[in-house]
DNA sequence: CTGAAAGCGCTAACAT
DNA sequence: ATGTTAGCGCTTTCAG
């Protein structure tokens, strides 16, 4: 009798109907109306097609947050971007693509943001709300820019995690797993090579070398600059997230300082087009007289002429991203090797040969 | 006896402490625990501490699926894009502003997109996943460009929305409540108004006025052109999404007709940015030869000069978003009215006056 | 193949 | 003020 105590059980203004509902009107055991609802094989088709009726006609939809407390696992990722000023189209995209691949593997995809710092240890770090109570989440997508105290804090709460490891600022290098790459080494040294190829010799990359990104790119371009005995050049100036001032700024800095030079690489396309910007306010001409090239390819055709650039993927970026993180959730917690997105330069109409070019070979 | 037949109870290899492990650990009920949890002023402050103690030492975490299935309520909102190709910048932010909100109020954010044709009834429409289980989420923040028929969806299906109702199609108006409107029309009106002020009397408007954004902006610009006794004029070529190339094409198209014109207003930045680019290509400059004029101003200074344009507040308008989600959530199913969020010309370096001023004076 | 029933971790009503 | 306990809706043994 205690059962029929029971608060809702037969309250005529319950509005949704629960899976007793179906099981009740289609005269069979909940435990039956769970295995139809959950497409498994061994039912009765008699049975099957009475259950599917009666939840149609009840217009039954299974309660979420009763079946992830019973089977303790949601279908939920946090996409968590950290320690960025907002959401650049960079990063649109790289959540379009876990997106994406979420919604094809039945997965939901929270937002959230993150600031830290990284010299807080990590068993002192607040963690970012979503991960304080416990099953709001199943995995965390790292990306916007992470240090390892974080990351640590995640492994010692036993939270899985995958990361976009570009942006992960540390000393050492990070064992390459649970990780998402693209490759910006590639992409920087054969953007270089290009335009070592055309003839420049004077060729300045403009970006921010304290973040590893940016660096990464450099270092690249200074191998390829080494290579062909050329004397690299750079200059920086960080301006928080705003990377089109930055470019500005620190063409116009070069360009005060005399330095002779006939083509750009910039670290970012946000960069380039304040670069670009910034040769404009001094009368140069890109391609005529200086050739440039920036990084990601994010931004669409928002330049005439066209941008050559370096092309990410930043949809497929996102995609392995969500891939790996339900690998994690679905291969019990093992560590999965790093994926590596392969980056692709878009030869546009921002670079030309140098009318010299064969004296500059001779050079060589 | 039969509790301790639990499955997990005291399983050592148990990774999580749940309420009942604090609850004996600090020798006090699992309903004191609970209470404490939550913050309610009804406990004894030395029990408090004992359960505070208890939980640290456990490094307890509430489990967010048992709570959220005892209170039958998460603390989820979804916001989902409608019809949209990608994450623009524009609805990044929206984004952002429902992010930040959610953030300070305890809530969390699911991105989810939706593709509908506006032309399935209602009751045959199939629900985005994070809709087709009940109780994945609390309210429904719907952006991108929506259709009277999801609306009516989640109504009969009563699942609480909020409606950013700038983008909402439909013949008739929508009645004002639980939306979130940007004031385009006036600031629109005033972008036409600043022009003809400076002496324009050709001034084209360029957007696909068959979308009901680009149509309000139109229409807020044709009454401000018959109020000056001026002739409208518009060109509109619809390309997707791409609105860059969408101005870029109209600009040249008006520009093949010969029609004399001394200004642009255009329904987006986007389309302003590629309108510009257009009139670059025939050797024309701004604001020299043309004046210019956009909408949104998402785009950061991406141009030079700098683009003239309306100002939407969009972190604003996530953020009211998000603030109506919650109050319908907590003020039980009632309707709220619309807020509407100003906008605000911004008058920077893309609109000059005209020379011969004084003589259009005088003809009007 | 199906039904019965024990949990999942928490909240909230009730009793003390 | 605190303890006890009946659920929340679903999954998953375990018998049969």
């Amino acid at each position: 009798m205690k059962r029929f105590t029971k608060k809702n059980r037969n309250n005529p203004r319950r509005t949704t109907a629960t899976i007793r509902d179906v099981a009740l009107r289609a005269n069979v055991a909940v435990g039956t109306v769970s295995r139809v609802v959950n497409n498994r094989p061994d039912v009765n088709e008699e049975l099957r097609s009475r259950v599917l009726r009666a939840a149609a006609d009840l217009s039954y939809r299974p309660n979420a947050r009763g079946r992830s407390l019973a089977r303790n696992s949601s279908t939920l990722l946090s996409f968590i971007l950290s320690n960025r000023d907002f959401l650049h189209p960079f990063h649109s995209h790289v959540l379009q693509g876990v997106q994406e691949f979420c919604e094809k593997a039945g997965y939901f995809v929270m937002y959230t943001r993150f600031q830290y710092s990284p010299s807080i240890k990590a068993s002192e770090l607040i963690l970012p709300l979503v991960l304080q109570s416990h099953g709001m989440t199943d995995c965390v997508v790292l990306a916007g820019t992470n240090y390892k105290n974080f990351s640590d804090a995640l492994e010692s709460r036993d939270i899985p995690y995958v990361l976009l490891a570009n942006n992960f600022v540390s000393q050492g290098v990070r064992k390459p797993v649970n990780q998402v790459r693209f490759d910006d080494v590639t992409g920087a040294g054969e953007a270089a090579r290009y335009l070592i190829q055309l003839g420049h010799r004077q060729i300045c990359y403009i970006g921010d070398i304290s973040m590893p990104w940016y660096r990464a790119r450099y270092e690249a371009y200074l191998r390829e600059m080494e290579k062909a005995g050329l004397q690299p050049m750079a200059q920086t100036l960080a301006l928080s997230d705003d990377r089109f001032t930055n470019g500005l700024k620190s063409v116009q800095e070069v360009l005060d300082q005399k330095v002779p030079m006939t083509a750009i690489f910039a670290g970012t396309d946000d960069v380039a087009l304040g670069a670009w910007e910034g040769l404009r306010r001094r009368g140069l001409e890109v391609p005529r007289d200086i050739s440039l090239i920036g990084f990601d390819d994010q931004q669409g055709p928002l330049a005439f002429p066209a941008l050559t650039t370096v092309r990410v993927d930043t949809g497929e970026v996102g995609r392995q991203l969500a891939k790996m993180a339900i690998a994690r959730l679905t291969s019990s917690g093992q560590s999965i090797p790093e994926v590596l997105i392969p980056t692709k330069l878009m030869k546009r109409e921002t670079c030309r040969p140098l009318l010299n070019m064969q004296r500059a070979r001779r050079k060589s």
